[in-house]
DNA sequence: AAATGACTGAATAACCTCATTTGGTCAAAC
DNA sequence: GTTTGACCAAATGAGGTTATTCAGTCATTT
């Protein structure tokens, strides 16, 4: 009983007919969890008919991966939109704001926790796969950009995993300890900032044209969050 | 077919049995889970009979609950013993002791992460009645203290949360990253001590004496903690 | 009195059958 | 060529039955 007519493969219309579909699944999977949500929901949702998803993705589980990633790279998007006139100027500074952009982002959120309540069968898989906070190599880099100039002190490879375990307590603790924590969570974000700041080392002294060279490195390290997860994106957006 | 004689109801050597029995649940539960573990197991690993251990507690579970309770016991006993010779002199040294000694006992690990493996169906309950770190009460009294000699700053009731997240950051760390976290346990304790120390501000300037105080503030809440922990496994030992 | 272990009932697991759902395909319609 | 939705096989879930396990009891033994 089909009745659209034939809109002419405009790449241009194809790609927005795909992030319709994303649109949909986002929006009913948050609503009712990976398991709960079929295709034939998706594809209701986004007005399209069943087999149209699937001249996108080959399977259910390469359309909500590509969902993942994209969730990703608004995030990256939101947060180099955040980015002060003066770019940021310190590392504490950057990831406040990374936590702030996390915690307003539920499918993050879910993400990062391995929340199998929205993502169901899907937390496991992506557990394993590839995890939440741009660590590994760009992070690698910027820290050890940062320790050059002597911004931060000690070995460069720790002090990843001080800022690692420090985003991740703080984000982690309203779900451990949900009788405290009762923060809003722009003040998690501050004090995220703060005490990330802090345990780098940056305290009072900084070099001259030091926070020119801060911010020049954390900008590197967004275009590289942003143009890796854009091209991971790519990947799950042609046929 | 019962064998035993009847040795005289000594309370002592009653102790020493429930201590028995402990010893062989906790030897169970760390091999096959909660979930796995029969209190007929428990009572042919303790070489008692089965009725002897309701002798000692009327349900299944609250011989667990005792058990989950002396290890709270012996895990603050093995803090306490590390204590320096001149007592803890910063916040970072006694939560990095802390680290390493919970780190080092596999049951507080998997009761502080709520491990569903380990715990089974316990591990909902325990984290609702009361978590693993010695927060609540106690904690805030300690940071209030230190913050009295300005060695910390700002608002206490914040400091206690950026304490619980970052401790709990690097506990959790090695298991949301595999990958990375592969430190020691001993080089993990050594970074949780930096950053809380770094990040409640104790620099270099630190007022005459203030680690007299310091270290007679800790001692206060190791005991606390240690009476406090004492006193609710002490209702779980006797009928 | 103190300790035991055979015993019991309630809960859980294992298994089956049948109905429904749903991921994925493809011939037909545009 | 592009899009569709009826269609299919496989997976999932509901419902019911039986088998097994195990927490907790208590008559018996020492």
């Amino acid at each position: 009983m089909g009745r659209a007519g034939r809109p002419p493969q405009d790449p241009a219309r194809r790609l927005e007919r795909a992030h319709r579909i994303l649109d949909a699944a986002t929006e009913l999977i948050l609503k009712w969890g990976y398991d709960k949500t079929t295709i034939d929901d998706v594809a209701q949702r986004a007005g399209v008919a069943k087999g149209t998803i699937y001249l996108h993705w080959k399977t259910r589980d390469e359309l909500f991966t590509a969902l993942l990633r994209r969730e990703r790279v608004h995030m990256v998007a939101e947060l180099r939109e955040r980015e002060p006139e003066c770019g940021f100027t310190t590392p504490g500074e950057l990831f406040g704001r990374f936590a702030l952009t996390l915690l307003g982002r539920p499918l993050m959120r879910a993400m990062l926790r391995g929340d199998s309540e929205v993502l169901g069968k899907l937390a496991r898989r992506k557990r394993e796969s590839g995890p939440q906070l741009p660590l590994g190599g760009p992070l690698d880099a910027y820290v050890e950009e940062l320790a050059a100039i002597g911004a931060v002190h000690g070995e460069p490879r720790d002090q990843v995993i001080v800022i690692s375990s420090i985003v991740y307590g703080f984000l982690f603790l309203p779900d451990v300890r949900p009788e405290d924590a009762k923060l809003p969570d722009e003040r998690i974000a501050e004090l995220v900032a703060t005490t990330i700041d802090r345990a780098l080392g940056i305290g009072e002294p900084l070099p001259p044209g030091g926070e020119q060279v801060v911010a020049l490195a954390t900008r590197r390290l967004l275009d590289g969050m942003a143009e890796a997860a854009q091209r991971k994106l790519a990947l799950s957006l042609e046929a």
